[in-house]
DNA sequence: AACAGTATGTCAGAATGCTGACATGAGTCA
DNA sequence: TGACTCATGTCAGCATTCTGACATACTGTT
């Protein structure tokens, strides 16, 4: 059981996937009880602080592609959790709505996240937030650079 | 095509995210060429650092579970790159190594993921850099103990 | 010495996400 | 109007990872 720290602990990038990792475990452990994914509750999340999210919205909002986040949707809107009109009204785009059973279940959800996001801020001071706000923030823009470098 | 920012953007872990999810796109990016993955590079950089680390160990160091670890690794025995030997010595531990083979594919596999870190450290100050790594530390830590907390 | 507890390697089945592909509709430009 | 481009929803097949399970080996306790 050798569990000092690796060398490649300099990294940033290998720090980033570090925390995400424990991130997506803890959420993962506080989802579980509740019969919940994390991509599941992604999904809910979004549509509650913007509804009329369409399906490949939700989808990059949640880190999927649009076929993962079809068929999440397809099983949500077969339980009753969101509702999306039977014809699209523009385009192919079919508006996604959390129906009173949706909300209700993602409630439960959406505190046990919470208080592991309350977690993993623990002693940080209100500095150390933003500066980590602003850090997450720089790292993200600069890898999206470098993708549209790449792309002409 | 709606992409101005969600409220979520606000969350750390999101960002965290969706951090993360850049990062790890751009490495696809960047060793798909080279036939290959995120895991399969992981796996080779962690031997190259830590000569002689067992399955188990690569696993949690490449975040996925020992069972996956385990296919790669045969994959990779039965394609010269690493080796292990045929019997362990002291328990069940059997002590990978990277074969010439597996160090000559590293080589370029670590200057395309070496070009993706500098990418995203972008314009980042040596001061910004350092509380990135210490705000994720605190991070990591804070999930750790949250862990090890519900436990008990 | 016997025991429980824990860690490892490994196999098999299940779940989840992704890539490829297709048809449809909107926007653009000649 | 017609051709071209792009985004969307959706289906099918594939790949990767995970969960469950088992045998084995070390560790510490009584």
């Amino acid at each position: 059981m050798s569990q000092e720290g690796i060398h490649l602990e300099t990294s940033l990038g290998y720090l980033l996937k570090q925390a995400s990792s424990e991130l997506r475990a803890a959420m993962e452990a506080v989802l579980r009880p509740l019969g919940m994914t994390v991509t599941h509750y992604s999904c809910l999340e979004l549509l509650a602080q913007r509804p009329g999210l369409s399906n490949s919205e939700l989808a990059r909002g949640a880190f999927v592609t649009r076929q993962s986040m079809n068929v999440l949707l397809q099983a949500l809107e077969r339980d009753g959790y969101v509702t999306r009109p039977t014809e699209a009204r523009v385009g192919r785009v079919s508006p996604a709505q959390l129906t009173p059973r949706g909300r209700q279940s993602l409630e439960q959800a959406s505190a046990a996240v919470r208080s592991v996001e309350v977690q993993m801020l623990g002693g940080m001071t209100p500095e150390e937030q933003a500066t980590a706000h602003h850090v997450l923030n720089r790292m993200i823009r600069a890898l999206r650079n470098a993708d549209e470098d790449s792309l002409e």
